[in-house]
RNA sequence: GUGGCUAUAGUUUAACGGUAGAACAGUGGGUUGUGGUCCCACUGGCCUGGGUUCAACUCCCAGUAGCCACCCCA
């Protein structure tokens, strides 16, 4: 390395102190907040999509008798620990988990399924008429290196039936969600497979183990741990070595116990029966402990037609252990998770048309001093009526409201000026063909009521 | 968590080792009582910190964030 030459660091010098003492002359702006890594903001213009699906949800939620419920986002850490299990994803590396400054080890949701079936049994729910069905919309967390379609904070909402083990509830689940996702304009397909009870499942197990134990040298390192954790997982896998291994690999419905394969074949009968498509995956591996028997997972058909690697939209099956590994009475359960954000990634994709957000009915504007106070007390008036009208009641000139009624997308803009004032009138503009009427204005609320009554609105 | 790509007005973007132009949006005006078209003007920007250089928005490094792949799932 060659040394600089004196003089240079002089003027280095030089040049620093100026910078240190400009940045002091000129006290630096505050710096500017943003939302933390996976996180967003979901703004006004995006609302109308939010509100789009919840809606729809909630009120498939009412069609199928499901009730609403919601928990706390913190919990306890040990809850996911038993519920979901030490060694998923979600729980080993996903988890937003901390102590409080009580002590306390508690995190951040990362599903809604472990709180609910809390909540059943702190709630004595199994006292309730069963089953107990809810439905929950909400936040959840889980710390991942975030990418489209996958945040660190996102929302679920999801279906959760407990307390009976009935086949049909597996295929109504299935069939809600299916209807749902039609109604939001999305073609989607259904993944279904059974992983059995713990029973068969163990038996399984061994055979996979035995079947994959010859092939070891051809798994890859991942899938020689799985193989003594969980062997389940290896048929996941997409490397190389392991995914043609899957082929002549057993699969778990021979294994099924008699339990488990009338319960399944009930299901997918069920499904027949109310024409849902469906495709059997003996691969489909739900990565959560608490699963038995019927797993699910819902794909939008373009993603499965390209063969292009999809997120799920949604995915469930049935807990039939959960609430008693919880340390409630053996409690058969079965539910479905859905995620919003993915869901209006496709609609929007899919140009399916949403709904605008309320548009106003009337905009009035009103000109000089007198007008405007009498605008203030017509506006009370006409929402009493049941209208939804903004104003330009901090505005001047005409044009500017008008020009605010027009982007709004009102229907009517009422015109109430000094003229009108005196005259003791009022004008109706019909925004659209841009007719205007003018009107006693004792007669305004009541003529307003005939026009947007009859047909025009709402 | 590992690897790759990216970062310019509110948004989408252009150019350049000598500090930046556009479109759309916003505001004001043309029209002080009439919107959606048109015309004019204005506002507003190089993610942060370090380094190389006479000079960095530009090159290098780090941080941060976004996107992509893996992992996994919503």
């Amino acid at each position: 390395m060659v040394k600089k030459p004196k003089i240079q660091k002089k003027a280095k010098k030089i040049k620093v102190a100026a910078k240190k003492q400009k940045a002091k002359a000129a006290p630096s702006k505050p710096r500017v907040f943003q939302t933390l890594r996976g996180m967003k903001d979901i703004l006004p213009g995006e609302y109308k999509y939010w509100h789009f699906v919840k809606n729809k949800a909630e009120n498939f939620a009412n069609n199928y008798g499901y009730e609403f419920i919601e928990t706390p986002i913190l919990e306890e850490t040990a809850l996911f620990n038993r519920a979901v299990g030490g060694e998923t994803d979600i729980v080993s590396k996903e988890m937003f988990s901390f102590t409080d400054r009580g002590g306390e080890n508690i995190c951040l949701r990362p599903e809604a399924t472990a709180s609910i079936a809390r909540a059943y049994i702190q709630h004595g729910m199994l006292n309730l008429p069963q089953p107990v069905k809810f439905f929950y919309f909400g936040q959840m967390f889980r710390h991942e290196r975030p990418q489209a379609g996958r945040l660190r904070a996102f929302h679920q909402f999801g279906f959760e039936t407990l307390g009976d083990g009935n086949a049909v509830i597996d295929a109504e689940i299935i069939f809600l969600v299916y209807n749902l996702l039609q109604d939001l304009g999305l073609k989607t397909s259904v993944q279904v497979n059974s992983i059995g009870c713990p029973k068969c499942r163990e038996s399984y197990k061994n055979k996979l183990v035995n079947y994959y134990r010859d092939q070891r040298s051809s798994l890859c390192e991942e899938c020689k741990k799985r193989l003594v954790k969980n062997p389940l997982r290896i048929l996941d896998c997409k490397e190389a070595g392991c995914e043609p291994l899957k082929e002549g690999a057993p699969q778990i419905v021979d294994y099924l116990c008699d339990d488990c394969k009338n319960h399944f074949v009930r299901v997918l009968e069920y499904l027949d029966d109310a024409a849902v498509p469906y495709n059997l995956n003996p691969y489909l591996v739900r990565g959560l402990d608490y699963y038995t028997k019927t797993v699910f997972e819902f794909f939008s058909e373009e993603n499965q037609a390209t063969g292009q690697k999809a997120e799920a939209l949604g995915g469930g099956g049935r807990y039939d252990n959960l609430v008693e590994v919880l340390g409630g009475r053996p409690t058969p359960a079965c539910g479905v998770a859905l995620g919003p954000e993915r869901l209006i990634t496709k609609i929007k994709e899919n140009n399916v048309d949403v709904p605008p957000l309320i548009v106003p009915d009337i905009f009035l504007a009103q000109l000089g001093e007198q007008a405007r106070k009498k605008s203030f007390a017509l506006i009370e008036d006409l929402r009493r009526a049941g209208f939804y009208i903004t104003h330009g009641l901090t505005k001047e000139g005409l044009k500017k409201q008008l020009e605010i009624a027009n982007k709004l997308g009102a229907r009517y803009a009422l015109i109430l000026g000094q003229k009108e004032v005196i005259d003791g009138t009022i004008i109706i503009r019909d925004m659209e063909g841009g007719s205007q009427e003018i009107i006693d204005f004792v007669k305004i609320v009541q003529e307003m009521k005939k026009k947007i009554t009859n047909g025009i609105a709402k």
